[in-house]
DNA sequence: CTCAATATGTCAATAATGCTGACCTATATC
DNA sequence: GATATAGGTCAGCATTATTGACATATTGAG
């Protein structure tokens, strides 16, 4: 990994003129990197992207989501996660059943295949992620939770 | 409504701990979609990617960097890197100069305009870290930098 | 019942980013 | 001089995203 290198600082810009978010931005950079890499090169062998991962793995932990939902969660359009979704349908993945109380709404389902699929992607992945955490002591799973939550709540004010 | 899209609760169910690095899976994949976000905002006023912002930090941190470390750090081909490097450099953001020792190397120099866009996002993406570490409490930065570095080392053996 | 809003699906065009393969120049090294 | 290396470029293609326009079914208000 090439993670190092010539780090002479340059005139720094950020108002806190630390050294240190810079470098876990370029953390959070590679760490993201490597992590999606896992599951890529399992996603191959049933051609499938990225796309494809991130709906399965959220209707397998959320049966019965919705698509407007699963929209939200993604921030992507109906238009680019419908191709998505619908060649998950069509291999057997997912399954839709229109809502009880509502009709006009597609509830998404994995079936067993994709419950066997979103289990092996969870596998490789948190894998990765556990081994991290063992690394960082005790504490480490409660430390690292509370950080990916800051990053993503830090913009909700 | 919502400026950051959707996320899970953490009422949901199962304190197990097969559970948690399922959940820790999830809070990576919304820690990085907002945490990029913050940086696609600004790139649009200047016409630039994600790819852009990639190769301009690191050229930006890296002073010198030549086109095989770049690509090594970012792991694309170079036929990827080139088009995108060709755009910063006839925009005035990167400008190359030939190796002293190895004339071969285009060395890699972000311009005073690169500096400047590069210390444009450093600021986004910096703030959105510093405040999610300041609300892990003492030992935060150390944890997070700790975890990260373990996710992004762990696949390398 | 009628009508507007909602949930979803679909077609078409386009963009950003990645890939492989092939081939080129310039320079270094043996 | 031969070969290897650093880098650039052309051509073609895949994935994932976008916007815009429009279709269909269903719900809910009046």
């Amino acid at each position: 990994m090439r993670a190092e290198g010539a780090r002479f600082s340059r005139a720094d810009p950020s108002p806190m003129g630390a050294d240190a978010e810079v470098e876990l931005i370029e953390l959070l950079f590679f760490a993201y990197r490597d992590f999606v890499g896992d599951a890529d090169r399992l996603l191959e062998t049933y051609k499938f992207g990225r796309a494809h991962h991130r709906a399965l793995h959220f209707v397998n932990r959320r049966p019965g989501l919705t698509v407007a939902e699963l929209l939200d969660i993604l921030r992507i359009t109906k238009q680019s996660l419908n191709r998505v979704l619908r060649e998950l349908v069509m291999a057997g993945f997912i399954e839709q059943r229109a809502g009880a109380a509502d009709r006009r709404q597609r509830l998404l389902f994995a079936t067993l295949k994709g419950e066997a699929l979103a289990g092996e992607l969870i596998a490789v992945q948190s894998a990765r992620l556990s081994q991290a955490i063992r690394a960082m002591g005790p504490g480490g799973e409660v430390s690292a939770r509370a950080f990916l939550e800051g990053v993503s709540r830090g913009g909700d004010r």
